[in-house]
Formats: structure tokens, sequence, C-alpha cells
DNA sequence: CGGTCACTTGATCGTCTTCAATACCAGTGG
DNA sequence: CCACTGGTATTGAAGACGATCAAGTGACCG
């Protein structure tokens, strides 16, 4: 990581003065876990950092010395082949823990799409204290389960779903994940661009855009303006999703 | 699953009578987390089960009642499209845990592709165990930590490998795992079908066999016999598993 | 022997990629 | 104000890789 283009938030901002207590991403996140009179211990851990748009905070190969946990805006996680094709392998949005891994370096990079916060714990200490507070280490167990079921899913989109069907399985997950409520006709923010959903897809930039105009003709989509996207008939969309059309 | 197929192993078996202590997958599951003192009450919660090949012994979507651990054998696990349509998300061998989702359901069928061992535990009874047993948790946490991390190396694969590619990481993964020395010249099972390989890595039946023999023709691969695999040039094949070539 | 099954090989087809041109917007500086 | 730039998106035409369709082989088995 670049120390140039990351910074340490100041003590004049409102998470400098309490990092964990009033954290955005409490409520999402697997430091939920510790109770708010335990908090002040792991606050004492952590690290909170914004960084702008576009900075690589992670890096696949180095060492890994953190573990992150997102409290603002989106990051894309990653992997490259030496000639410079990439998959992204996921979203990291407000509550996700990124670092899990074993390794003694990291498995991905990650970039902020957005101006994005969040905070940093170095491993050896987030590992002593896991061993105070097992309900911790139930939360992040519980969390790679659901990451390793999102996983499959997406392998499911990669090797088998056609572009259509890759396409309408993206937004449909995008706005579940905006809206949790299921509400037939929803409008959501779209934050990365189509380099990016094209990445994700496993497609290239002109298939994804192509196939967003005929979901558009065809009345299933709207594209209001950038970076926002209306599902206009999210049923159609779901079943497209599931391969039944 | 099937109680016609699945039959839990009598008393008269070595299995039957110490299901943990003389576990072949002890030294490689989770449950190495546990003692030798503390074991028989992980004992008193397996039942070790055979069933024959074919046997689909987790179904997509039905209540997931239960944990499983591999001791003998490979399964396949799967997702299946409504038509048909099939990815193999990964192989399960000897010490693999099953089962993990938070979801009361489970995310995705597995079939035994040889004849296969395994125990499973009631999750919730297993639920009870792991919290008189951090290490066991921590032991999990990690597992799924790592097959995380297989989980993005694969959607790399399906998302932006070539079908040469494909097949050459698929080949060189399954010689590591087969023979944890880095051997150049390696030999190893291969239990599978063309079919099973086609839809873990997702291409057809017949791309997989025309790129076989193409790395056969270009000396880079062996296939003495049936479900028998030779590297003759594992370096080369792990260049092109890398996508420099 | 006829049956099935797994695999291989060939010919053709189609989806998605690649290459290319254009439009659009924001920012910058003459 | 407008030209210039770089980044992003859209659209078209041509091409390639893998899929599909089809035939044939060999092994195993009743």
């Amino acid at each position: 990581m670049s120390a140039v283009l990351t910074r340490p938030v100041g003590p004049d901002s409102h998470a400098g003065i309490e990092p964990c207590t009033h954290c955005d991403a409490r409520p999402y996140s697997v430091c939920n876990a510790i109770g708010d009179c335990d908090l002040a211990r792991l606050a004492a851990l952590a690290q909170v950092m914004e960084v702008p748009q576009g900075t690589t905070f992670i890096a696949e190969g180095e060492p890994a010395s953190h573990f992150f946990n997102i409290t603002r805006g989106t990051a894309k996680l990653f992997k490259l082949l030496p000639d410079g094709r990439r998959q992204i392998t996921g979203f990291a949005m407000v509550g996700h823990f990124l670092g899990l891994a074993v390794s003694d370096t990291y498995a991905f990079s990650a970039e902020a799409i957005e101006p994005i916060r969040f905070c940093r714990f170095h491993r050896n200490k987030l590992r002593a204290l896991l061993e105070d507070f097992p309900a911790m280490e139930s939360r992040l167990l519980e969390a790679a389960a659901n990451e390793l079921v999102a996983a499959q899913e997406q392998m499911l989109l990669l090797g088998r779903k056609t572009a259509r069907e890759r396409l309408a399985s993206f937004l449909v997950m995008q706005c579940s994940q905006a809206m949790p409520a299921a509400h037939p006709h929803c409008q959501f923010p779209l934050p990365m661009t189509r380099g990016d959903i094209a990445d994700y897809l496993g497609l290239t930039i002109e298939t994804v855009s192509r196939t967003l105009t005929v979901l558009r003709k065809e009345g299933l989509i709207d594209v209001p303006g950038p970076g926002v996207l209306v599902l206009r008939d999210r049923a159609a969309l779901e079943k497209v999703a599931g391969g039944l059309s």
C-alpha cells in the first residue's frame, strides 16, 4: 500500500475519537459480537483510515500484515494474470471483513472504487483478541461461510451462465443487497464501471454494454443516469438470472 | 439423501468401534484440534457411514441437518441450473469438511465419485460441542479461509482463463494435492470422469478431451490408463496454468 | 453378441471477443 | 469561448474459441 495515498483519520474526525462505538459499520460487521463494555479494547487496536477512489490498499502477494474492515464506501477485490487479465472476485461494502487468509501473503488485491474508509488491525494483535472473544471468532466463521456460499454461486455464474443470465444475476443481486426488502420495482446505486462489471462477470466491456442495452430495450431495466440503475421487471430478471428463459 | 443408499457402518467395522481415534482423516481434518482425551465426546456424536459411488448424499435446497467429514474416497460438490447445466464447485477429499453454511438449507449437492466413507454430525449438537472446543472453531475458520482462497482462484480460472490454461491449472493442482512434494515428474490418480472435469472447469466434455489430447501430443502429460495421469513437464504446465504461453 | 457407457475425433455453428469508430463528459489551459 | 485531453460508454463489423451435432472406438457386461 502506498503510504502517500493513505492517511489515518485525525483526532478532529468523528471516527477518530470513538473508532468503534459509533462506527457506521458496527450494525453490519463482525465486531458487533463484542459488547459495548469491551469495545475500547478493540478500538485500541483499530487504525481508522481513509483513502481516495482508485487506491489499491491490498496488493496480492504482499505480506499479509493486517485485517481490514470496510466502514464506508465500496472496494473491489481482484486477482490478476501476468498478462493483465483480471478477475474481480467480489465487491466489499460497509461491514465487509478482508484478509482472513491463513497464508502469510494476501491472496488478492483490493482497490477503492469510491472514496472509502476502513479500519485495520495487525493480524497478530487481532489474533490475540480473538482468543478472548470467541463470539467474534464465531461471527468470523459465519461470515466466511456466507462468503463461501456466494463464491459457489459465482462459480456457477462464471462457469455455466450466458452473458444475459450473468447480467440479470448481477443486477438482481446488487438490488437485493442495496434494498433488503424485495420491492418489485427498485432503484439503486451502481458505483462500479462497465469495466469492473465485466471483470466481475467474466465478460468484456462491450458485451456488458450491449447486454445492458438489450435489457433496457426489452423494458426489464432502466438506466436513468451514470451509476444508477432501475429494475423495471424484477420478476422477469430473476427468471433470466435463474436460467429460465 | 436416499435412506436406501446409505447405511451406518456396523459394530463389526473397524471404524464402528473407534470412530475417531484411528480415523484415516484425523491427521488431515479439523477434528485434530480436539485432544485424544476429549475425542470420545466427539465420537459419541459422529455417525460413520459408507455410500457407494454415485450416491448423492447432500442435496441442494434440502434442510441442512448435518455436518459431514469425508474420511475415505472423493466426492464432487455441485450446483445445478433448472435446465440441467451443472457447475462442480470442488472435489472433497479425505479430511474435507462439508456443510458449514449458515443457511438452514444446503447450498450445494454432493455426490460420491468413488465409494466413500464419511462421518456426519447433527448441526445443533456439533454447535454445542464447538462452544466447548474453541480450538476446533479456529480450525474450522482456518479451513474456511483456505477454501475461500481456493474459490477465488477458481473464479479467476472460470472467468479469465482459456480451455488450455484451465486444464493445465487443474492438472497441476490435482498433482500437488496428491503429492505435496513438488516432483518435476509426477503420477497421480484422477478419479473423476471427463464430464466431471468439464463441469468443474466450465467446459464441455469434448473440449476437455481435445485439450488433453493436445497436451499429450505436446509431451506435457501422459495418460497411461483410465483414471491415471502423469505430468511429463510440470514446469511447462505451470507456465501454461499461469497464463504465460 | 447386442447393450451401455466413457471417451475420442471430426465438421459446423454460435456466442462472445476483438478491433475499430464514435459519442460523451469533465477537467485544463490557451 | 473553444480546442485538447483522458476516461467511460456505446455501437458496428469481423473473427476466434469453444459449443453443438454427429460418428466412431474400445471396454465392460449381461
